[in-house]
Formats: C-alpha cells, structure tokens, sequence
DNA sequence: TTGAAAGCGCTAACAT
DNA sequence: ATGTTAGCGCTTTCAA
C-alpha cells in the first residue's frame, strides 16, 4: 500500500490537486462546503499526509533551524535548547541538532549540510575558527545568530553573557569576604572562544580594580583532562590561593574532582565560585555559589531573533550583541577567608 | 545574487543537468577528465551547493532522523542523544529533536510531522499513550524504535534497561548491609511509563525474594514537585526507613534536596541509592551509589536497528526487545545500617 | 468556485 | 562519455 499524494486525495473527491491544496492551506474563502466534504472525506479514506519536503522545494523554505553546539553534554547548552525548542515549537519549525565538539572542521561541515538541508536558519556556538564561512552567510544575508561566545570581525547577532560584569560579581565577592589570593581557572586555551578570554581578561582587569597585587601563578589553563593537576600546584605554592573562581561548567567539575580526591574542605580550605550554570549545584554539599546565567532568556532571544530573519529575509537588519546580566547566587561554597 | 542550481552549473560548464549529476554522487566511471574539470570550475565560481530537499523528494529519503524525547533536561536522554549523533553523522544523517515532555499530544503531533517531513525513521522515548499510532506505524513497516520503555501489546524494537537486575542489584547490596526497611520512591505514577511499573514491581519481588516485609507505607509515589513532601511522611513513621531507593534521576533529585533541606545525614541516617544516570553523582558529598545504565552502548545500539531498518526497507525484519545490564556502582551514599 | 499547467531542483532510465 | 526526458509532490498563477 504506496503512500498516497495530493493526487490520489484528488482523483478520489474529483476535484483538482490545486483545489486539494486550497483546502490544505485552509484557504476555503470559495470553497463549497460540498467540496470541503469530499475532500475530507477523501484524505480520511487514504489517510493521506502532506509531504512537507514537496512543500518546502516549492516554497523555498523548511520551517527547519539547525542548531550547532560545542557539546550537549553540558548544562547550558542543554538549557538553551529547550528554550529554543519551546518558542519554536510554537511556530511550527523543528530544529536539527548538531555537535561540534568544538572542532572547527566538524563544525564547517555542519553548517556547510544544514544549509544544503535548507534550513531557515542557524544558531550557533561557534568555535570561531570558521569565519569565512560566518562572513559568506552574512554576505548571503543568511540568517545566523551566535550564542556563548562572539567572533571578532564577524557583525552577527551575538547573545552573550556579560562576562566582565559576571567576573567582576565574582570576585568582588571573594574581596569582601577578605580574599586576596584568588586563582582562576579555564579551559580549552587552544581555541580562540571569546567567553574564555573575556572572562580571563576580567580576571585581571578585576584584581587591579580592587587592587590586589597581580600573581600569574594564580591563573591556571590546561585542556580538559589535563586541568586537575595544574590545579594542585596552585597547592604546592608559597602561599595558595584562598578562593577560586571556575571560568565554567567543564573547568568547575575539574576543579571539584580534584578537591574531592585530595580532601580540601570547601570554604574553610577555599572558596568556591563557578560561572555557568552547574547541573545540580543547589544540591551539592556544600552548596556551589555561582555566577548563574539567565540561560532560558538568552536562548529565547536567540530563538525570537532568528524566528524575525527567518520572517523578514528581504529586509537588511542591523546586526546587534545582547549581553545578558549574570546573577550572583551566594550559596556554602564560598566564605570568609579565615587565613590570614 | 540568487542561489544557484544544478542547471546553472549544467550551463556554465556546458554540460547537461544529468552529467553534473553524476559528478555530483561521485559516479566518474564514464566521465572525461575534462568535463570534470569544467564541472567542477563551475560549481567553484557559482559557490554551487546542491539543494539536498530536491534530491530527497526524488529518493524519497531525508537522511534524517526524529528523536523524540520526554524531556532534554535529563542526564540519560542527553547521553543518549550524543550517541545516536555519533553514530548517524558517520552516516551522513542529521537529528531532529523534539521534547515531548511525556505529554501523550506533543508526543503526537511531534510523530505526525517528523513523519510528514519524511524522516527515515524515528527513536521514541514513549508516552504510550498513543497506541494507534504507534500500530499505525509498525503497520507500515514505518522504522521506529522505542528507548528506555516500551509499550505493551506493541512490537516494536525496544531498548531498555534490565529493571529488575537493577532493583535487585540496589536491594540486595541494602539488604548486604542490614538495612530491613527499605522505601522506593518514583514519580509521574499518572503515566503508563513502563520504566515505572517494572521498577516497582520488582521492588514487591525483592522484598519477597529477600524475605522482608512488605510495608507498602514504603512505596512514595506522587508527581515532582509533590514528592518531597510524600518522602517527609516516610520519616515521621513509627518505624522509618534506613535505606532508600530512588527510581531515576528526577525522582532522586527531589529526593535529596529534601534531604538537604531536613539536614539528615547520608548514609548514617539514611542510605541511598538511585537508579538511572545522576549528573556528577561521583563528586556530591557523599558521592551518590547508583545503579548506572550503559547509556552509550543503548543509544548506539537503538541507532544501529534503526539504521538497520532504513537501509532494509524491504526486508521484513522480526521486532527485539534488547535488555542492557545495569551495573552497580558503590559510593558513599549508601553504608551499613547502624540502627538496628 | 474550481481547474490546468508550470515549475521548485534534483535523479535516473534510456537514448545516443 | 554525455544528453534528453520524465517525474518526485506540492504550490501558485491564471484562466474558466
């Protein structure tokens, strides 16, 4: 039993294929009501379905939107899809998940197919490694939005933490709780992500604010893996950091795995704030204070201002960067230094 | 500057549609080392990337897949998403998520239009609350396979937990450590989900099995949100539990944050168990015992019959269910009971 | 109020 | 070794 087309449906209530589409579309401004019937009543009798890929061919659009990620596996990413899940979900687009592990070429190819696939358009995290591909579709006038992180060069709409604010909430917490020796740590130093050096150059611009004296021991880079035993030196030093501040999710949990494995009592040993947000964070003991960001609103306004290229493709819209405020939340993690 | 199409590089090259076609799926048995030049200098100055909707509606394939999940913000579906990406994209396939949110009508309507965007086929984490359509679809040798539950008088291929090994597996090692009144909590008792069932059947074999007495005071149903409050109720009982057992991750994670709030004290006070993937179960203090699901190699494993199932349209192929041994993975949470 | 016909961009059978 | 042609299932313009 071969799937049945708008011609079958035809044929059956004798009427023509356009006006089969009519009554698809909902367009029954003309339509006899007898005809509506036996058009009914025949895509019941084949339990006829559009094919919606014939529609898109001839619509030139497929209500699809690809989504490229760094990685799933983590918090905020997974946050941001449902978010872009939800309000798309509403207008009838279905989103086509990639991950790019942050590899520029798994990301090239990505891009490179969802737009053979004719998606609407793209959110992106971006590795940042592909920017003639990102400059050809803003010449293209393609619709694409980046989210996490920005690409300098690149005049996207960028949905953006304000990571500088976000720092600086940061540590100015940690100094007013009387720390001075304060280290931070991040990943992925290889890759040119925005979020990564913004959040670093805080770092320094924040401890010359406050006026603390400047220690580039206390800044710890590695890749993943290779994090935890750069953060044990930070032990071994003349005078270990007080408090530490996890640059994000990935680098946090490092961080924690090494505090669990050699015992450090958190606050009393140290303070503890990460940035991102943390799966279950309320309900680790202790507690994790961190720099949460409000992860359902910036992936909804990813999605809003995609869904308004997306709406108005002939129009040139200037591109704009939103950088949404972090929220401190003060949970046990983080304490009154007791050292010194 | 318009896209370009296949027949703009037929004309510029000075070829027909058909011959850049073939250059197009690689088929160079025939072609003059010529023209493949002239071909492929065509499409380099057009920026040329062949429609991939148009090829579908001829093939009658999308290459791509729908996964439909109850809800992305779960450990074990987010695993279980990466793995099937692993394995398609090798493939040449690309995923469409949808979040179902275990609501029988999204469920619905999601299936309905991935089918009507033709995808190849469908990896479905079921309500089951929509048996028609699930018939519907076997009936037509439409590939589905179902993950993490199944449905009942429906053969479909199912990949799923061994869920009473588990219960077992979590019973016994409580059992092992004198512990006599053991609760088991769950959520969403208003589904037929039968992940549920099994996982609480299996708690009434084991407490027979092991000769305790069944209490049924000790079975916490109730909705998230509303569970907290039920898990309360088990601790102002005459004779309270010493161990717990919680049926997955969200059912546990209410669980402890209960826990968290009433201060108690894990595993003195009480030990503790989950069943399902909890999201750094191994650095919380106390690190949480689980008993853990091979997420990666069911996901692998259901991508594999599905893909099994696209490429042998044709062939009828006899529905499996496969169940995945959990594995037992002792931490802190759970220790001798001192109570009795 | 409905129908005829063209065309979206591609593939594939067949012809040359 | 390459070209011609029909057709996938739909929408849309124009005609009736």
């Amino acid at each position: 039993m071969k799937k049945s087309s708008i011609a079958d449906v035809a044929n059956l209530a004798k009427v023509s294929k356009s006006t089969v589409s009519q009554y698809l579309n909902n367009r029954f401004n003309y339509m006899s009501d007898e005809t509506k019937q036996r058009i009914e009543h025949a895509i019941k009798e084949l339990n006829y379905q559009p094919n919606i890929v014939a529609r898109s061919l001839k619509q030139k659009k497929s209500s699809t939107i690809g989504v490229v990620l760094s990685s799933i596996l983590h918090t905020f990413s997974t946050k941001v899809i449902r978010s872009i899940e939800d309000y798309f979900q509403e207008r009838g687009f279905h989103i086509i998940l990639c991950n790019s592990d942050d590899d520029p070429e798994k990301e090239r190819n990505y891009i490179v197919m969802l737009r053979a696939k004719q998606v609407d358009g793209l959110i992106v995290f971006p590795t940042g490694h592909n920017k003639d591909l990102y400059q050809f579709m803003l010449n293209e006038a393609f619709p694409v939005i980046f989210i996490d992180r920005t690409v300098s060069d690149i005049h996207a709409d960028a949905i953006l933490l304000d990571n500088e604010k976000a720092v600086f909430a940061a540590m100015k917490h940690f100094v007013e709780n009387n720390h001075k020796r304060i280290a931070i740590v991040g990943n992925a130093p290889s890759l040119n992500i925005t979020t990564r050096q913004e959040r670093l150059q805080s770092y320094q611009n924040a401890i010359k604010q406050f006026n603390l004296p400047f220690d580039k021991e206390l800044i710890v880079e590695a890749e993943l893996g290779l994090l935890s035993k750069k953060v044990g030196k930070l032990f071994t030093l003349q005078s270990p950091p007080t408090a530490l501040l996890a640059i994000n999710e990935l680098s946090f949990l490092e961080v924690l795995h090494y505090i669990k494995v050699v015992k450090l009592d958190v606050p009393n040993d140290l303070s503890l704030i990460s940035i991102d947000d943390i799966a279950n964070a309320d309900i680790f003991t202790p507690s994790i204070t961190t720099v949460s960001q409000p992860v359902y609103e910036m992936g909804e306004k990813a999605a809003e201002l995609l869904y308004h290229r997306i709406m108005n493709k002939e129009k040139h819209i200037e591109s704009q960067t939103f950088r949404f405020s972090p929220r401190l939340i003060i949970r046990e993690s983080s304490a009154k230094n007791r050292k010194s």
